[in-house]
DNA sequence: CCATATAGCTATAGCCACTGGAGATAGAGA
DNA sequence: TCTCTATCTCCAGTGGCTATAGCTATATGG
């Protein structure tokens, strides 16, 4: 049995965090000892470390709880989850290219500058004056 | 004078959002009519749209403060301008090679899987095993 | 002059995914 | 037994908006 403490430290997730998973619903409410204190075993740390694992890919709790909700049906078809995998592998592509143009922009806009002064500063000219800018953002 | 729905379309900043950046101290309290309906002139236009250009590039509501204040003394030195926009521009790599990971990982993870069922999905199995993946994350 | 439609006002709550604090109780080791 | 750390619950705060409720102002058409 392992207190919230072992678990956190072994799923290198903070406390408060799986406190607020279990109100999320992602982990079933824990069972507790005699003094109510939180009481786990294995499959909970398997579980967290799902989770966890998701979470740092990115995915949110709402996707996340679907990926629970499938692999609790072992011999349902995958596709679902991997609709909800390439779903998420958009979005970090979708965010990698607006990234991308806000680097080109802020890249330009911070070597350009040959004044010494605000008033001739390309950063606060080109923030004031957007006709400055090579893309839209 | 402008009335806030006419600042509104013509930066392209919702109403709402004009109102919550002058509770934020980035706009003056704007001059009322009669009425008690803001009202706006060009000088307004202009400072909001530095302001939304800002955000467009991700500053962050205190960078634009510190930018705005700079823009206020025009023959002060620029050095601090400099220092908020390569800061942002940092920022933005360090996200953008963040992203970079979850990608290369997400697109791994969404490729291999040859099975049929949860029970053999790549995808699955990876969420719940960290060593199948290639980087930290 | 009046009715209506649109736009504006304030105040407050909600979003996401945590994080931190207060004040109280439990459990483990000396 | 004492003390220290861990845990408990409850609540507030983060950033940058966005939405709602319930009200008032202004513009337009007849």
């Amino acid at each position: 049995m392992l207190t919230i403490g072992d678990l956190s430290r072994q799923t290198r997730v903070k406390v408060p965090t799986i406190r607020y998973y279990e109100q999320m619903g992602l982990l079933a409410a824990a069972e507790r000892s005699e003094g109510n204190q939180r009481r786990y075993e294995k499959k909970d740390r398997e579980r967290l470390s799902f989770i966890k694992h998701a979470r740092d890919l990115g995915f949110t709790i709402e996707a996340i709880r679907e990926l629970l909700a499938l692999n609790a049906h072992p011999e349902s078809p995958c596709a679902d989850a991997h609709h909800i995998a390439e779903r998420q592998l958009q979005l970090v592509r979708d965010k990698i290219a607006k990234l991308r143009l806000l680097e080109k922009e802020l890249g330009r806009i911070t070597t350009r500058c040959d004044g010494d002064h605000i008033k001739d500063c390309y950063v606060i000219e080109s923030l004031a004056n957007h006709e400055l800018c090579r893309s839209d953002h």
